[in-house]
DNA sequence: CGAAACTTTGATCTCTGTCAAGATTAGTGG
DNA sequence: CCACTAATCTTGACAGAGATCAAAGTTTCG
């Protein structure tokens, strides 16, 4: 779940910076303050459980720190990772007694924890908040559906293509794109969000490196080509 | 969009019955009549376009007869099913200028058409009904992350097995629960929501029926075994 | 009734998964 | 800081599920 009231509730808990020029409806500074009286902060150690699907929904997070992967498990331990987490993104929704996906905490994670009936109490009494919810909600669920084409359409190469491009994308947040793309994710973890093995995921690596359109580094990718279109672009992909 | 309003606005469309004993906010008689005051009816002939990726989007519609199908493609034609539209299902985002999957008519479809813009101010101005959205967003977003893992894990059987099984509940949506199944969707349809081709469908649908799992119809399957537990169900599925 | 569209079935191929070693990297304690 | 062990990653050989290509059967619909 990730928030659009990230910019909101991060800037008012690491500092009173005033909203930015955003021009929907933006939570007043009585509904925020209001907010984060609730919020309590919460650490978790990397590669700890944040929680466990079909568990009781105790609370909705607010990342902070950090990077947490969104997955769910079948009984014989296959695992699809259906997202990951970064800071200012909601983990958990309010709506459910029960928690519909598992969080594993990736690198060491900092979160705001909102007790779940006093979160929801909190929208249903806060319209802007509750639009601002509604918004991100529905970018989740794009993002999802985003994602299955990959799973469903894509090859070995293409998912992973798709998959660093994006995540560069997204580690790199509002601030410029850099070739150095950041990876704190094992190859299990890559291989489980993609739908492949990590021997398929490391094969695909391999080949990309030794055809010079990727550098790989132990935690890390380097881009090659521009920074604009790095020469991974398989992008035949998108819309007909 | 898989609509909570769907009862509301159904109900009002078709005759004034009184909502059931939903325990969360319900719109009022005064928020649903304005709605509807907003729908326009629109029909779609079967295999007819309702709207297409990437161009403006311009109204949201409430489903309100027949089956819709929602897909993205990729450049070369392949294509992906994100998830089907029943009666009561909203489709397209109201917070998006443009629609982020394109939307076909599987079988004749009807529906109630709301003007993009209005719809938002209405949603503005209703926060029951903005929380009831926010409901139902999440729902459709679980559902997404309940997809991918069966496109990411699942083999063919599997995904077929968990189809079948969870649309059997979508069309029975509230009625019993009948082993005869329609099934108005092509091969082609299913397969590009398995994420799988027409003939592998195909084969597993002749081994099912080989095995006496299910009986094959035109447009139809009878699952076969009790009504509770058909024998196709595969479910070693489902959380560890 | 007949043509077009869809579905089934068969033969073959290929990508990715599986199994099995090695090679790196990370973590721990002296 | 180094040595040693465990975890992770890479690489290879092989196998198999599902894709592709091709053709014959069905259903649909004008």
């Amino acid at each position: 779940m990730v928030g659009v009231l990230r910019e909101a509730v991060a800037s008012k808990e690491y500092a009173s910076a005033p909203f930015g020029g955003r021009k929907q409806l933006v939570p007043t500074e009585v509904e925020l303050s209001e907010l984060v009286s609730l919020a309590r902060r919460t650490r978790f150690a990397a590669k700890s459980k944040v929680f466990t699907e079909s568990e009781p929904s105790i609370a909705v997070y607010m990342l902070t720190i950090g990077v947490a992967g969104l997955y769910k498990m079948l009984a014989d331990g296959r695992r699809q990772i259906v997202g990951f987490a970064l800071p200012g993104d909601f983990i958990g929704s309010p709506f459910c007694d029960r928690y519909t996906c598992s969080v594993d905490a990736i690198s060491e994670v900092t979160t705001c924890q909102f007790p779940r009936e006093q979160f929801l109490t909190f929208l249903r009494a806060n319209p802007k908040s509750l639009y601002l919810m509604l918004e991100s909600e529905a970018r989740e669920t794009t993002a999802a559906r985003e994602h299955m084409i990959l799973l469903g359409c894509g090859t070995a190469e293409e998912k992973f293509a798709e998959f660093i491009i994006s995540w560069r994308a997204t580690v790199g947040r509002g601030g410029v794109l850099s070739n150095f793309v950041p990876l704190p994710l094992s190859r299990k973890d890559v291989a489980d969000f993609l739908g492949l093995t990590i021997e398929t995921v490391s094969r695909v690596l391999s080949r990309l490196e030794r055809d010079n359109v990727v550098r790989v580094l132990p935690k890390a990718l380097v881009l090659m080509g521009s920074t604009e279109t790095p020469l991974l672009f398989k992008r035949s992909y998108k819309v007909a």
